[in-house]
DNA sequence: TGGTTAGTTGAGAGCGCTAACAAAAGGGAT
DNA sequence: ATCCCTTTTGTTAGCGCTCTCAACTAACCA
């Protein structure tokens, strides 16, 4: 049944090499030629049943691998998506990354990642242009600022391109949370507890997701009719949450206060509690995020939690049909973030 | 100054297709065969500075970039790393994965990660798997349980492979960090404060890690004549710690914890302020990973710092010389953590 | 002046695969 | 049996790069 060419496909030419086996050699010891062996390979249909099991037979028993560098040679695209994130262990772009990097798998794709240290204009072209090199077929930037999306406006157009929670402004492939919508949750919802206004412990302006959640905090209380208070500018950390906080529980007049992320609001929790003031007693807060952990702080926070599952099955979604060429199909995708009530809101004590 | 066959270059034969420039049209442009232009890309001595200097000029005006996947082609290896990690937002693992991420890219390395939902023995293998069919130059392993470590001897022992936090009876290549030495910190820093004993909250068992961490709190106890109490067993998450935080916060005799990481703390530490005892006055907790939050805990977390960073770049280090194929060199990393004092230890009450 | 060397460049083959075409091999219907 | 059409298989030519080896140049010493 096994053709006699067996030995000699198992010794190659160059015995001291033992180099990995090739098209070629499944081919011989499967009695076929390379092509037959490609076409089982790609599930082309005209391929006898017969000379299928040969071939995978052969594969099998050679533990033959094909060489992606060659097909990518070959047919001038590669199965890889270039991913640029920026060098944060913040859990938005952490775990957003981790479920993209997933579900590429799943569609049998590679993915890469390129870190950059800052999110300037120099560093994110450096990264883009790094995944050019490699002919990534597609490649997705997770740099929600405005010196990014600069930078993405160099990129050739033919190749495709998805910004996650860029600038909502951009004209093409976009995928983002609706920051605006979350914002609106917290702050309506501290409104409906009974708090004349909600004070506002925003993210890093440069980024559009802080700049977004601030706006949509903004316009809920001016539609409320409500007063709007300066905003304390911190940036993602627990410190400056802190930092922010101190100040906020030496105001009374301070009863709401929504947290442009989770950390922050941790800070915020441990400020109060440090100067007496109780949430909710004293002291509502809501953050943004849902990080595992905020279930757990002291008290448990209300929050919004964004589906970053959902932001990363979409943007491989856009992504794909992008690369398949059908620019038709909706290039833009919003995912609308939910409130998740736990213990950190309360009525005014007043 | 510039050759006449500018134009030519410019326009491709197809004028249609529009392809990317490849090294014969910089060779064109330049005057010189396309193996000048493999030595200046690749930095070979023997090239006058002159045509070193016209080809660089080529290459501008060209935007040439070589493609990598004739290079792999070529070559027979990649300048890639692939990396398998587990499907988690984990402090620890993911911010190790950023800073390896980093570091090879600095020294002009690709990453592919391969994340895995779960550390069994089969998804092990299939990414593994994957990065062999990509001709990964070298393989990282993020994976700490025995499950994993297990689906590593399956890997041909040709390719460069470099386990992190693997089992430390391993024989080959791994870095680790030294999580005896990091429990053995805390469990001393909290008898030295005067607890009579200290009792434990653990990790997953089937983590190395944890397991570890386990080891070294106990055998510091031993060491120190104090009573082993039993270990509340956890997973790594806050919820977990919460519950048994709930339980040891009934108990009159427990006045110091230490939790396998920071956020089975946080979960502890929110049990304690439920149940009335006050931590540090009544109970004492150390945590483990130090994230960035754990100094804004309720109260800051004394907890013990594994530098990830130094991990990542210990990992690359490692990699990299069994890739240039001097195995002579320690093949084993074990980086020590240290513990950063705060506010959850004082002395016992009694 | 020739011969020897070192430095510099070019020509050609081949890495492992796919794409396009060419050639067999199998059915009906005539 | 002949023709045509469909299915299956093989042949050939690249993809863009690196490697090996040969050829050319200039410089040096005898």
């Amino acid at each position: 049944m096994v053709p006699k060419e067996l030995r000699v496909a198992q010794t190659p030419s160059t015995p001291g090499a033992a180099r990995e086996p090739a098209m070629t050699d499944v081919a011989r010891l499967a009695g076929v030629s390379h092509q037959t062996v490609s076409r089982v390979l790609n599930g082309h249909p005209n391929v006898r049943e017969q000379t299928r099991l040969r071939v995978r037979a052969a594969i099998e028993q050679l533990g033959y691998r094909p060489n992606r560098a060659a097909r990518a040679l070959a047919t001038g695209r590669s199965q890889l998506i270039g991913v640029v994130a920026q060098n944060s262990t913040l859990f938005g772009p952490s775990s957003l990354l981790a479920a993209f990097e997933l579900a590429a798998a799943a569609r049998g794709f590679v993915v890469s990642v390129r870190r950059v240290r800052v999110l300037d204009r120099g560093s994110i072209a450096e990264a883009v242009d790094h995944h050019l090199e490699q002919r990534a077929a597609g490649i997705v930037v997770i740099a929600p600022t405005a010196a990014a999306d600069e930078a993405l406006a160099a990129v050739p157009p033919d190749i495709p391109l998805v910004a996650v929670d860029g600038d909502p402004a951009r004209g093409d492939t976009l995928v983002t949370v609706d920051q605006r919508a979350g914002a609106r949750l917290a702050t309506r919802h501290l409104l409906d507890a009974g708090h004349r206004t909600v004070w506002h412990v925003s993210g890093p302006s440069e980024w559009f997701d802080a700049a977004d959640r601030e706006r949509g905090w903004r316009r809920t209380l001016e539609e409320a009719g409500a007063e709007v208070p300066p905003v304390s500018p911190a940036d993602w950390s627990a410190a400056s949450g802190y930092r922010a906080g101190l100040i906020l529980a030496r105001m009374p007049e301070v009863t709401a206060v929504f947290a442009a992320n989770d950390h922050l609001a941790l800070g915020i929790l441990r400020a109060m509690s440090e100067r007496g003031r109780a949430v909710p007693g004293d002291v509502s807060v809501v953050g943004f995020d849902d990080v595992p952990e905020a279930a757990y702080f002291i008290p448990p926070l209300t929050t919004v939690r964004p589906d970053f599952a959902t932001v990363a099955t979409e943007t491989l979604d856009v992504l794909l049909s992008c690369m398949s060429g059908e620019p038709a199909a909706s290039t833009r995708r919003t995912i609308t973030p939910t409130l998740v009530e736990r213990d950190s809101v309360a009525a005014p004590s007043r």
